[in-house]
DNA sequence: TGTGCATTTTTGTGATCACAAAAATTGAAT
DNA sequence: ATTCAATTTTTGTGATCACAAAAATGCACA
């Protein structure tokens, strides 16, 4: 009964849906370390078959989103020091380059930059609102946000495939250190000087903004969480 | 009649089984980038059912060695100058740092940076005998094995399904440029430099070296196939 | 010989079942 | 109350079938 989901699956494939969910909750950080993922459970939940689940499943463990245990249960990547520190490395040899790459495709046409701005702005927004707000989920999905509209605009695929992999992996640890602290303590200036480096054409100062924001960011779970 | 493959799968889950094949023939070019491959084909092909060979693929999928057409037919990742140039890139930020790495792993065990140099020598060695022969397959192999005999010295699994997702994305088109061309122009002095860069702890030699091997190797596929 | 339509085959996807192994639960004995 | 063995449940994996859509093939017609 119903091959269809009740919600009327989004992209015409069913698994493929699944798989957005599911990535959507790990960079939201709606799934815990510890917890277990499992076919079943997924796909109960889901309201689809095991197939998709499955199908989803080994898609976010071949990304390094998930990861299989010895005896093949299902759970959160693992996060370790010397782990975090080969993310940090591989984000700051990445997200400056495509955050240049975004740079200098909207650079020569100004409506493609304004909308850039206006899209990064808006994130940004809406992320000091949740950190006014103190709420912590809504805190990780707009900085992904912020961070991905950006590299988007650099139409590297290939890059952004590598990076969206590294923020699967870090982004629940992310999501717990806030959840911990709250998110009084943090500030976003670094976006804002990425936003207007990009409106000045300003390729070093951008560099330096995502530097500096990620190396901020992954401190924080450095320190709290390890 | 027989749930279990004639050959004995190799580690124990057969589509973990398959991928590695699927991965292999990737690497050393036995598909050209034209043909097709397909669930049931592979499955047939390997002697397995249906359900190892769609992992195999999905995953595969997921790492970007294989893609799906807008039709869902499965091919070989296409390749354009503009995803050439990404992958230019992001091997030219990622490798040299895995090599260094590496280096730093082995630097202070003299037992540990004897047994490094004699593999990368004998990928080296070999791969000199697959140019001597005009063995383009046996060269595609030997080249990677160099590479990531190197690479996985450095313990550093994040970088290293980073970078080899990279390599299963170009690898093909290299195999190609190489079917074209013959064996007889290519030259692997940076090799050799590199293992001399690791016996003299030059780390700088040693990325330089490193990342002028990629510069010359995607050079050619840029200026042969596109 | 070339062309367009109809038929057949191939193919990805979803659904369901079986099975072995691992995890969770139960329960009895001390 | 605690421990440990026995039982039950959960779980990943493999196998197989159905179905719709796309590709390949065949064939008649010009």
């Amino acid at each position: 009964m119903s091959n269809e989901t009740t919600s009327g699956a989004a992209s015409g494939v069913v698994h493929e849906h699944i798989f957005e969910l599911l990535r959507e909750a790990i960079i939201s950080g709606k799934f815990s370390p510890g917890s277990t993922i499992s076919v079943r459970k997924l796909a109960t939940e889901y309201n689809v078959s095991a197939m998709p689940a499955r199908e989803a499943i080994r898609r976010l463990v071949a990304i390094g989103a998930l990861e299989m245990t010895d005896t093949r249960r299902i759970k959160l990547a693992s996060m370790s020091s010397g782990k975090l520190e080969e993310i940090r490395i591989a984000r700051l040899a990445l997200e400056p380059l495509l955050a240049v790459k975004a740079w200098e495709k909207v650079r020569a046409n100004p409506r493609l930059k304004k909308r850039l701005v206006e899209a990064m702005t808006a994130s940004d927004t809406a992320m000091d609102a949740a950190i006014e707000s103190g709420d912590a989920t809504s805190y990780a999905r707009c900085n992904s946000d912020f961070h991905f509209t950006l590299y988007r605009a650099s139409e590297a695929f290939v890059l952004l495939g590598l990076v969206e992999s590294l923020w699967l992996q870090f982004g629940p640890y992310m999501r717990i250190v806030i959840g911990q602290l709250g998110t009084s303590w943090l500030k976003d200036d670094k976006h804002k000087r990425a936003i207007e480096a990009i409106q000045n054409d300003d390729p070093d100062r951008l560099r330096d903004a995502i530097s500096a924001d990620i190396a901020e960011g992954l401190a924080n779970i450095n320190e709290a969480s390890l």
